[in-house]
RNA sequence: GCAUCUGUAGCUCAGGGGAUAGAGCAACGGUUUCCGGUACCGUGUGGCGGGGGUUCGAUUCCCUCCAGAUGCGCCA
């Protein structure tokens, strides 16, 4: 359907015309003077140069067009040359209506849906995740389901990184630790096992025991790099060991993401990218993309318009080793090849911009993509502790993820507890649900790019902008409908189709406009790659729905076609914010 | 040293070439014929890090300075 400042912008533009001025004059905003009208058009002030007149002339030519306009309840010409309109109430509900008829509530599909990769999560083999995780997981999700929702075909990847010394490490440590398993005898033949030898919680200890050690023992090290190496030309038992150990570790990382609502289409890994590099490599030198520079085979990315010197992209290390550079390089050939993506999305630290900087400049130079793939780097700033610092645990370790999820959890649950007395188990589902939406939407209403403070008093808090009041304020137009459906007897889609009269008082109307904000807020989100615009318009909108709600008695309401206006009204802002975290990926309960 | 990003109320954060710069928290004061008061209403606070420029108009764009964070070829 239309967008609303589209339908207006037509009117007002068209009067522009008629007046004798260019229709382009006729853009109309929302208006930044809340108080004086609903929507704006400066028109006139651009225009005063053109036309040699005064811009308030100008306006008045045109609001006197726009006077007898059914679209609106008022049309102002005023000082400098604003014009100043309201929308009708009869224009408004119709809108509405129309929106409330829509699937989508309004929001449009891309006219040329494009095919998205996003790589987010980060998450690495055999290694718990920690809170650096949490923001690529959280921000990923949400702008993969936004995009999503604009009618695209979205494909995210958790990419994840099970190739490398860490790998070479677990093995080394395993060795010493039982010497005695298949996996080291060279000369077995057999089958192995098919149970892993170990668990997920032996495997987390392993690792950190394994770098520590490989610190300051070097010839633990030298094993640890020997084991890689040996890993990576295929050594039988190296091969299977690594399997077990991205098959548990996988089981559990699947089980951490799925209680943060995050899910992947592809559980692609850093490994599978490696087949793909031994002819990168061999196209980069044919071509003569690639030279060698100080022993390393590099590939230049400097621009003349650099403010800074970018350096080359370095493909292969003076030993002939490959880094992550060309693990990169070699995944954009591997996506390219398999999927034929016309974006892909990093969502991935912002230290690393420099670092993707060459890497797509390198990708495009090489045409390893397409002149028009979109290579888009999303980075997001630290989460800090209320110190202002990286976010530690007390002790000043890093804290999993796992942890800090389940202090959220109990925290919630304690204060479900405080307040009703409800079933224990319900209370801890519930918890659950709320906890996510303290987190999610804690990080979400922050600009990505940007660092923040998480702070679980405020993010946990059922007051102000936090994830919490949203599901209160939703869970009470919940709890609205469910009394509506007993007393009535109506179903859901019986309320659905209820009758939507013109809003008659001032919050009614607020609310009316705030719901026409949907579908521009899901659009600038989508444009911008910026969550936290939906998360500002959702909060507005429970703002001017709880402000209605205070002044309108909506079931002791006695005319029945005005409560069940009411009722459909109420019924859209459920559907609206119900959709809305949604992109953000969390949901409501059914009471708290 | 060079580069990037950030600098908006006591705190945490939005906004953004135009009309009186906004929210939440914290503080104080109100609202109960009530459909969930974990709500709503009201009061105060900053002139957008400093300076300069462009513009009819800048907090928003440009330059410069200051402060903080981050990055700067053989780590990932």
């Amino acid at each position: 359907m239309e967008q609303i400042l589209d339908v207006i912008g037509s009117y007002v533009a068209d009067a522009f015309e008629t007046a004798g001025y260019d229709a382009k004059l006729g853009k109309v905003t929302i208006s930044n003077r809340p108080d004086l009208c609903e929507y704006q058009c400066n028109g006139a002030m651009a225009g005063a140069k053109q036309y040699h007149k005064a811009p308030l002339e100008i306006a008045e030519n045109v609001a006197n067009v726009l006077d007898g306009c059914d679209a609106f309840e008022s049309v102002d010409a005023v000082r400098p040359g604003f014009l100043n309109l309201k929308l009708s109430a009869e224009f408004l509900a119709g809108y509405l209506a129309e929106m409330a008829a829509d699937e989508r509530l309004g929001v449009p599909e891309a006219d040329t849906p494009k095919k998205i990769i996003i790589d987010y999560g980060g998450a690495n083999v055999a290694k718990p995740l920690h809170v650096g995780h949490l923001r690529s997981a959280v921000i990923g999700e949400s702008v993969k389901r936004i995009l999503h929702f604009l009618g695209n075909e979205t494909i995210g990847d958790v990419h994840l990184g099970d190739w490398g010394l860490q790998m070479g490490l677990i093995i080394t440590e395993l060795r010493l630790r039982k010497p005695d398993l298949p996996y080291f005898d060279e000369s077995y033949e057999g089958e192995y096992p098919e149970e892993a030898p170990f668990t997920i919680s032996e495997l987390e200890e392993i690792y950190p025991a394994a770098s520590a050690k490989s610190k300051e023992d070097e010839e633990y090290k030298k094993a640890a790099l020997e084991a890689t190496n040996q890993l990576q030309q295929g050594r039988r038992g190296y091969h299977a060991l690594w399997e077990h150990i991205l098959n548990v570790s996988v089981a559990d990382l699947k089980k951490n993401y799925d209680s943060l609502n995050v899910f992947f289409e592809l559980w692609k890994k850093e490994s599978d990218a490696q087949p793909y590099i031994p002819p990168l490599v061999e196209y980069l030198k044919k071509e003569g993309y690639a030279h060698l520079d100080q022993g390393a085979l590099v590939v230049d990315v400097a621009e003349e318009s650099d403010t800074k010197k970018i350096p080359p992209c370095m493909i292969l290390k003076s030993d002939g080793a490959s880094l992550y550079n060309t693990t990169d390089l070699a995944t954009i050939v591997m996506r390219m090849e398999n999927w034929k993506p016309d974006d892909i999305i990093y969502v991935v630290d912002k230290r690393q911009d420099l670092y993707f900087t060459q890497v797509f400049r390198c990708a495009r130079k090489t045409k390893l993509v397409n002149e028009d793939t979109g290579l888009y780097f999303l980075g997001f700033g630290t989460m800090n502790g209320k110190d202002g610092k990286p976010f530690k645990t007390r002790q000043g370790g890093v804290m999993r993820l796992e942890n800090l999820i389940a202090d959220i959890n109990e925290e919630m649950y304690t204060k479900i507890m405080e307040n009703h007395e409800t079933d224990p188990e319900e209370a801890r589902e519930t918890a659950r649900i709320v906890a996510l939406s303290a987190i999610k939407y804690g990080d979400l209403s922050n600009q990505a790019s940007k660092d923040y403070i998480f702070d679980v008093d405020k993010f946990t808090s059922f007051e102000g902008n936090t994830g919490p009041y949203l599901l209160y304020t939703m869970v009470r137009i919940k709890s609205i409908l469910r009394r509506y459906m007993e007393e009535t007897g109506r179903s859901a889609e019986e309320i659905a189709a209820l009758k939507l009269l013109p809003a008659a008082g001032e919050s009614e109307k607020a609310l009316a406009l705030a719901l026409t904000g949907f579908a521009p807020a899901v659009l600038l989100a989508g444009a911008e790659l910026a969550p936290h615009k939906i998360c500002g318009y959702i909060y507005e909108l429970a703002n001017q729905f709880n402000r209605f709600y205070h002044e309108t008695k909506i079931m002791s309401e006695e005319k029945e076609a005005q409560r069940d206006s009411y009722i459909a009204l109420l019924s859209l802002t459920l559907r609206v914010m119900e959709c809305g975290i949604s992109l953000l990926g969390f949901t409501a309960p059914e009471k708290m």
